[in-house]
DNA sequence: AGCGTTTTCAAACAGATGTTTTAATCGTCT
DNA sequence: AGACGATTAAAACATCTGTTTGAAAACGCT
């Protein structure tokens, strides 16, 4: 209950409100406030506002980068065993589904997943770089990966519409939870699982459209 | 030369800068001092720096806005001309490629709609808002629209594909210019034209994708 | 209990922020 | 030329920012 729990309150409030109002938009005195700690509690523990949303990035997106390094080399792994190319839609499926379906992980993991989704399109270098350097081997890995499912495809076409796919696929990760259109008319939006199922379904046929 | 020259000054500057380093992260000296203008015209012309957004976000998006309604319309005319159904693509085509073809319109409009691509899932009222209020009747269209061309998909699913779609397109238009995956041995991107059509196939094999 | 380390706390720091104020300047009419 | 409204300019405003300081408190250990 002593200097962990401090840390863990910092990380918490800070999770919650990157997400919520952006990196910038958020003081430390937010964040110390709403984890009931003090002010300086963030500079003596991480060394900064900006080492804070490191360590915060970390915290998430190393154990989520390994599962999905684990279900494409199991979706490989098992390709090669029948000496077929892999499919789009599993290796689609290995890298969307442990992330989206993260959120259930608890209401930080959700703020969390939309924090990670906006940074796709972070103007700010200080979010940005600090999280694209966390994915990149995963980016990397499944990129090739598809490459190996859709040979036919030059590597500037696909790597574009693996572009589209992200875009749509961080999207859904930072505004699942305010749609665009919200009039009393309008159905209820799909549940996360049927929405994973819809996503995977849109991309599948994007990436595997005729050229 | 006088007042004119001084606001157009401060819109552009303003665009520009918004776009490259965010609405909070941007100060209205860095905004008055790319625009070789005095602090305080901000305050002046526009009354506070969230009025400067607003007014800079309506120059570019109320015409844009009408330009993407006619391309609508006329597909919708032309449908109903021969009684049969619009087709996806023809409204996809109709609604996307002003956007990103809006960005050859010059170097602002570069910045602008990168800064447009990053208000989809800007977490900050402030912007959004400010942003949404403006897009909506036309996404509104955009969404009744295909509700015609793919009457056999539930509501809730077609919501659903025109939330990836808009994912997709807008992280084309914020991202284009700094793809994730940067080798030396990656090849080069597709130049503006050929990723508007491979966007369009993209998105309009999703969105007619089986369910 | 007593000592050394780690953690907490209140206060202050220097700098940046959006906005306001007051006076000077410009442009345009009669 | 003179006068009035619109625009610019420099300075100051209060507030908020991340960070640092130095002392107090809590902790672990023998």
């Amino acid at each position: 209950m002593s200097q962990l729990d401090t840390k863990t309150r910092i990380l918490d409030a800070g999770e919650h409100l990157f997400a919520r109002d952006g990196f910038h938009n958020t003081s430390l005195r937010a964040i110390t406030s709403l984890a009931k700690v003090n002010l300086a509690a963030v500079n003596y523990h991480f060394g900064s506002k900006e080492a804070l949303l490191q360590t915060l990035i970390e915290r998430r997106l190393l154990p989520l980068n390994q599962l999905r390094k684990e279900q494409i080399d199991a979706v490989l792994a098992a390709a090669a065993a029948t000496g077929a190319a892999p499919s789009a839609r599993a290796l689609l499926r290995a890298f969307i589904e442990p992330t989206l379906a993260f959120r259930s992980a608890g209401p930080g993991a959700q703020d969390f997943i939309s924090l990670v989704g906006r940074s796709m399109s972070e103007p700010d270098e200080t979010v940005r770089n600090c999280f694209i350097g966390l994915v990149l081997p995963n980016f990397r890995l499944f990129f090739e990966s598809l490459q190996l499912a859709l040979p036919q495809l030059p590597t500037a076409v696909l790597m574009a519409r693996v572009q589209f796919t992200i875009g749509a696929m961080s999207h859904v990760m930072c505004t699942s939870h305010k749609p665009i259109i919200n009039d009393p008319s309008a159905p209820k939006p799909l549940d996360d699982t049927a929405l994973i199922e819809q996503l995977l379904q849109f991309v599948t046929s994007g990436l595997e459209a005729p050229q």
